[in-house]
DNA sequence: TGCAAGTATATTGTGCGCAATATAGTTAAT
DNA sequence: ATTAACTATATTGCGCACAATATACTTGCA
């Protein structure tokens, strides 16, 4: 396993192990391109199961927050789903018009918005409710392997978000 | 671990282990969100990197792409970056317009561009080996993890490839 | 040869993601 | 009470992703 680069860290992110400059470029070797393409993949996968809901995959990540709980503000809704307001609040304006969601003012503090569901909102939780496990049946593979995944991101996601200082 | 939903498969995606449909929706227990947000934040802490050679993180994989060869088709590089020409065609384009990249035609075959790097484009490559020595030092961690993590994406990314029939 | 079927790329439209900026409302310190 | 600093949301602009569609070119078959 020739280095044929200096290198003050031990560790790798797109490599697999310590390599050249010249096969640290290599796509192959990208550890974050396979997550990038299995993200946009997982996305794709998902599409046909939520057209059925009128909702898109962020949609339905927005969704799954207000279904847990309702009367947040799009600070806290962004804290959950790491997301700022620049992609949510016309998001959220979507999800209005479709009946789904509304966006109402805090008494206490005018600028913030108190998310909530419609009751229309409130029964999509119903049919969604298929959809993990129509993703579990499109997908397979071991709960073991799946739960390694989550934890790797998790994990990942954590040193991503500490390196932006 | 009570199941309260019949569940004919053994596996799961979106949950980390059999559990209720309530249980399902939760966003905690969603790999698909911790995939999601960790490709998010993974382009996030590229940008500052690759704004120094006037990229984005789509434009460097492309970058990668040519930099191992040359003279491939759009259909080429769409196969390699699992990205359609919907995508490829605007944002050839736009490094072509940097002067990155050129989009001759094919003399065998008109309907297919030829990509090539300019010397422009050549030249990048030196500023971007560095690219991965900072990536890996921003974020660290071991490198058996991010190999782990690579390979469970690339299997995700095999089973989602096969489950879109 | 002519034409149907297939293929490569391009175009259009929608919806993210996010940086940069603007605006309005709140809080705290003097 | 003012005002400066802070905070929440909104706006704008750019660049993806991708579905749907269009166009141009090629190939194979009758």
């Amino acid at each position: 396993m020739a280095t044929t680069q200096p290198n003050t860290c031990v560790n790798s992110v797109d490599i697999a192990k310590n390599v050249s400059a010249d096969d640290a470029l290599c796509l192959e070797n990208q550890v974050c391109f396979s997550l990038y393409s299995a993200a946009n993949a997982m996305v794709r996968v998902y599409r046909p199961l939520l057209d059925k809901l009128d909702l898109t995959y962020p949609q339905y990540l927005v969704m799954l927050v207000l279904w847990e709980e309702q009367g947040i503000s799009v600070k806290t809704l962004g804290d959950k789903l790491f997301l700022d307001s620049g992609t949510l609040t016309p998001l959220l304006k979507r999800l209005e018009v479709k009946g789904f969601v509304t966006r109402g003012r805090s008494e206490q503090d005018e600028r913030v918005r108190v998310l909530a569901l419609t009751s229309a909102g409130i029964a999509l939780k119903t049919q969604a409710s298929e959809i993990p496990h129509l993703m579990r049946c499109k997908v397979g593979g071991e709960a073991s392997e799946l739960q390694a995944l989550k934890a790797m991101c998790d994990q990942a996601l954590k040193k991503l978000h500490a390196s932006i200082d």
